[in-house]
DNA sequence: GACGGCTGTCATTGA
DNA sequence: AATCAATGACAGCCG
């Protein structure tokens, strides 16, 4: 328990200098206070402060997790809690708002936004650059939909300017690389698991105050002027692929008291080949498929993420999907008519179009065949309200119908978003244990924080043998270094013990050895020029400390200086070999001991016992003796943990040093997931727009979106409602999470 | 001579 | 109980 006690307090300790170290806020009473009462039993236990670290111990038994039985799982443990700590970490950049005005992306030359942005580059795709700048509240619209986006580049963490403290200018750059890079997203986003983008979604989440749903209400027409799609790797614009003209929607908007009715070949395929460069099914799929990884726990808080996305990049289809996902393509729409559409939308069914219209009824539920799917899907009853578009007005839709080849192009509106939303939410809610653990396992393999240190010895040992051979002086020095180098490097810690080395010395040395003491110190020097380099303080170290050492030793590790050997005098040798004799030598010699001084502390206990044995030893010779047996042993002691010292502090240097390269890393790929959630949305908005464009009512005209919205029901089915109902419901469901949280 | 760094030594503790 | 390793504290030495 002494053990695992020390490991922990010990392990936190450090783990807090180190996380301080790069920066990252610890708060220590939150760990002491948490669910873990043996842990703070034990680090606040009351010997915590004078028990010792077992770094010998633990070197020698951390690799492959083998550490003492009691201390199982601490390293993951320590992994899991740093892991969460760096990714929280991620967010605590502060980023100011105007400072993220910088990343938006304005497209139009000839707007009046683009020239209020500044230019940075930085070209994050954003739908504020699509703004119909004709709109009366376009002012409040562009805060808004910068604040929007500002949120994501908050919690992203990555686009502090240099002025935020918390960021680096290393972190500073590699963000500004990775936004002006052209990174095919199709590659990178396939390795993009669930996890990491609840992750980002965790992140979202904090970040999202739901005071925002009210300022878009009457902003539909900024939104269904939004026509233009934005790239969403260069952020350059370019008119949205659709196939029909958006402009026929706007004169064939039924009234709200007549009731719509959906017509069953509305699931004529939306797209043709060469106008859609992207398949709708599969985009069904992949929202289906976004929206089955994730617990749904959704809140209307949708509007800022109305604007957050940009109309997506219908062209950039290669999204992480789960391959596994249930998709249901058999889509029907009762009550509904899709008129104009010749062919079958392939998302659909062909069964349901043989279904009746059923001409009386408010809503136009768009029920699946295999409503089982959805509800796999969709899930939960307060997705509801996400497919409620704000109102939109419908001087949009002009805007909208040149800039679109597609005729829905226009109708990307708010709807969109509030879809979008819903699947920002929905990965928000799902940071689980399991994704916790995942990122345990990704980042234990090349995380550089461990308590273990057992690799310093090893690099060490691999610079021993040119540093033994050059202060070594006799060839049984010699061997005993390279005996104890292998120790050393095998057995951690515990190979500062100098037992393997005695051996040969016994018969090698004069009356006076320390022989193997001073290899051993040699070990412990960092002599090696590489060690030396990193150790610059080091290189000045040049202190004579070899007065303990034997003079067959000092003759070739040290030679006296040449004045001495000139003078040549047998008495001054002998003075200067005398000088260097340690006084424990000095004090052998007077007292007459029979053997070295090496033999007497290097000696294991049998032999030294043995040894004394072989003598009549007076009272006053044996205790000297066992004197210098106890001071040797400490003095080696002493260096070893000196040298234990040093190696910790090195560590930890390399520890923080691997701590930044995983900091760096995990914001790169923070900045690549809030680019493929950003993808996402868009390709959730383009599906809505599509799906809503092509539903007609028995007239064969198009829905007005400002009218009527779809939306997904608890049950799986797909509901064309009025836009007044969809509010409503919208607004219930604003409230329900709100209502939780309290 | 002051100072910092290194080293040896002592006392103590825990294994 | 003896032994040993580890370590804080202190003193001495050296540059």
């Amino acid at each position: 328990m002494l053990s695992l006690k020390k490991y922990l307090t010990e392990g936190l300790l450090q783990f807090t200098i180190l996380l301080s170290l790069i920066g990252v806020r610890v708060d220590v009473d939150t760990y002491l206070t948490s669910q873990l009462p043996p842990l703070r039993e034990i680090i606040l236990g009351p010997s915590s402060a004078y028990t010792q670290t077992q770094f010998h111990n633990l070197r020698n038994t951390l690799d492959g997790y083998g550490i003492h039985p009691k201390s199982i799982d601490l390293d993951n443990y320590f992994t899991a809690r740093r892991l969460l700590s760096q990714v929280r970490a991620l967010d605590r950049f502060q980023v100011p708002t105007t400072e993220v005005n910088a990343w938006l992306v304005h497209r139009d030359p000839e707007g009046s936004v683009s020239g209020t942005q500044p230019s940075s580059g930085l070209t994050l795709e954003s739908s504020s650059g699509l703004q119909d700048v004709t709109g009366p509240d376009n002012g409040v619209r562009e805060s808004e939909t910068e604040q929007g986006f500002s949120e994501d580049l908050e919690d992203l963490g990555a686009v502090a300017p240099p002025v935020s403290g918390d960021l680096t200018k290393e972190d500073i750059d590699l963000i500004d690389i990775l936004w002006r890079q052209d990174i095919d997203l199709g590659a990178g986003r396939e390795v993009f698991d669930y996890s990491q983008r609840q992750k980002e979604q965790d992140v979202d989440k904090e970040l999202q105050d739901g005071g925002e749903q009210d300022t878009w209400a009457g902003e539909g027409a900024e939104a269904l002027a939004r026509n233009l799609l934005v790239d969403g790797e260069t952020g350059e614009s370019f008119p949205a692929q659709f196939p029909a003209d958006i402009s026929s929607i706007t004169e064939a908007v039924p009234s709200e008291s007549e009731p719509p009715v959906l017509q069953n070949n509305l699931l004529s395929p939306l797209l043709t080949g060469t106008e859609s460069p992207f398949d709708l099914e599969q985009q069904w799929q992949d929202l289906m498929s976004i929206m089955e990884m994730q617990a749904m726990e959704v809140n209307t808080s949708a509007s800022e993420i109305l604007y957050n996305a940009p109309p997506g990049d219908p062209l950039s289809t290669n999204y992480s999907l789960a391959p596994n996902t249930p998709i249901n393509q058999n889509v029907s729409l009762h009550q509904a008519s899709l008129g104009g559409c010749s062919q079958d939308f392939s998302l659909f069914s062909p069964e349901v179009e043989s279904l009746p219209v059923a001409g009386s009824s408010t809503l136009l539920p768009l029920v699946p065949s295999n409503s089982t799917s959805l509800n796999s899907t969709f899930g939960s009853t307060n997705l509801a309200g996400f497919f409620f578009p704000p109102q939109l007005n419908g001087t949009a839709n002009d805007t909208a119908g040149p800039e679109l080849p597609d005729p829905l192009g226009g109708l990307l509106d708010e709807a969109m978003l509030d879809e979008i939303s819903l699947m920002d939410l929905a990965i928000e809610e799902g940071f689980n244990p399991v994704q916790a653990s995942q990122l345990e396992e990704e980042f234990d393999s090349d995380s550089g924080l461990s308590l273990d240190s057992s690799h310093s010895p090893s690099s060490l040992s691999s610079s021993e043998g040119s540093s033994s051979s050059s202060s070594s002086s006799s060839s049984s020095s010699s061997s005993a270094s390279s005996s104890a180098s292998s120790s050393f490097s095998e057995e951690g810690a515990v190979g500062y013990s100098s037992d393997s080395e005695t051996l040969d010395l016994e018969e090698a040395e004069g009356a006076v050895g320390y022989q193997p003491e001073y290899s051993k110190f040699c070990r412990m020097s960092y002599q090696d020029p590489s060690q030396l380099s990193c150790l610059p303080y080091l290189e000045h170290v040049g202190h004579n400390h070899t007065y303990n050492m034997a003079p067959s030793a000092l003759d070739s590790a040290d030679p006296p200086p040449p004045s001495a050997l000139k003078k040549g005098s047998k008495e001054k040798q002998a003075d200067f070999l005398d000088k260097q004799m340690s006084r424990d030598e000095h004090r052998a010699r007077a007292m007459k001991i029979p053997f070295t001084n090496d033999k007497i502390i290097n000696l294991p206990v049998e032999e030294f016992n043995e040894l004394l044995s072989k003598y009549q030893l007076s009272e006053a010779q044996l205790s000297l003796i066992r004197d210098i047996r106890r001071r040797g042993k400490n003095k080696m002691a002493a260096q070893n943990c000196r040298k234990r010292k040093l190696d910790t502090i090195l560590n930890l240097e390399r520890d923080v040093e691997d701590l930044q390269r995983d900091k760096a890393r995990l914001l790169r790929e923070k900045v690549e997931f809030l680019r493929s959630l950003r993808q996402m949305k868009q390709k959730v908005q383009s599906l809505y727009q599509e799906v809503f464009g092509r539903l007609r009512d028995e007239n064969g005209r198009p829905y007005s979106p400002s009218q009527y919205a779809l939306q997904y029901a608890g049950d799986g089915s797909v509901l064309l409602i009025p836009r007044t109902m969809a509010d409503q419901q919208a607004r219930r469901q604003e409230r329900k999470p709100k209502d939780r949280r309290k």
